[in-house]
DNA sequence: ACCCAGGAAATTC
DNA sequence: GAATTTCATGGG
């Protein structure tokens, strides 16, 4: 069981997967991942120019193609944000194989309240304890050589719950933030669908009703789990690299993919630490 | 002991 | 209203 994807260009698991925009793929000794998606635990590796997922379905296809965002050309979006500041196409030359996933709305605004003021080591550890305590346990799909995986929790089981049931995750005081979150997606007072259309400073109005979230956290739920590319998260890490890599520039004059710089601009400035000794 | 972490709420000025 | 403090937890 499992589906192969051809002639895949601008994608590197190890880049796309630890560059902080997602926290539950867990690479293997071989190199692949295994993960959890929308309830279906796979494995998947790169050979050349194809993708493989091990354990998924046929059926899933559609499901993968998306979660990859193999409908959109990378390559030409780089060449169009290499063209607007020299800075920009050096972050998108050091991890050409940057994509944005296209996370589960829910799960991205869990672990993004959870990302606050935290590091993302932390942040992988609670996330994992999330599933395992409250997650429903998977049959079938991907062999777990190790483990039983755990699909992430729904919005009804979470908001059936109360902070002090959360201890057992650790993450403090963003209990009430995570149960208040699950209560606002379940009773239907924050439509995560909606957001995929409406403008987007309402779109952020709407989750900001959510104790917890922000602008940040609200911009990362925007982009990383209903794709809107047009986002632009501001973290500590992203004002450094405006400050110092980009002279102070408005990231407005990145456009319709400043969601996509953002991530080449992130990850590039995560891994030099260094540039912003002072 | 002290500092910080992909921030935001609560408090104070 | 804008600036500062506090909020759990864990690692350096």
């Amino acid at each position: 069981m499992g589906i192969l994807f051809e002639n895949v260009t601008d994608l590197d698991l190890h880049e796309t997967l630890l560059c902080g925009q997602c926290f539950r793929w867990k690479e293997q000794p071989d190199g692949g991942f295994r993960g959890v998606v929308r309830g279906r635990a796979v494995g998947v590796r790169t050979q050349g120019g194809r993708l493989i997922l091990d354990g998924a379905q046929e059926s899933d296809r559609g499901m993968w193609f998306d979660y990859f965002d193999l409908g959109l050309d990378y390559g030409a979006v780089k060449r169009q944000l290499s063209a607007i500041h020299p800075t920009l196409a050096e972050a998108a030359r050091f991890a050409p194989g940057i994509r944005i996933l296209r996370q589960e709305p829910f799960e991205a605004l869990i672990t993004f309240i959870i990302s606050q003021n935290n590091h993302i080591k932390r942040i992988e550890g609670i996330v994992d304890r999330l599933c395992e305590h409250f997650g429903e346990p998977i049959c079938g799909g991907e062999a777990s050589p190790s483990r039983e995986q755990f699909a992430f929790p729904t919005a009804g089981r979470l908001a059936a719950l109360s902070p002090d049931d959360l201890m057992p995750i650790r993450a403090g005081f963003r209990h009430r933030y995570l149960i208040d979150a699950a209560q606002k997606i379940a009773d239907g007072t924050v439509d995560l669908e909606s957001l995929r259309t409406l403008p987007y400073d309402e779109a952020r109005g709407e989750l900001m009703k959510i104790t917890g979230v922000g602008v940040k956290v609200a911009d990362c739920v925007l982009l990383y789990g209903l794709h809107r590319l047009d986002g632009f998260p501001l973290d500590v890490w992203m004002k450094r690299a405006m400050a110092v890599l980009f002279d102070g520039l408005s990231p407005s004059v990145f456009g319709q993919y400043a969601g996509i710089a953002q991530q080449y601009i992130f990850h590039y400035s995560r891994m030099h630490p260094e540039l912003f000794d002072n």
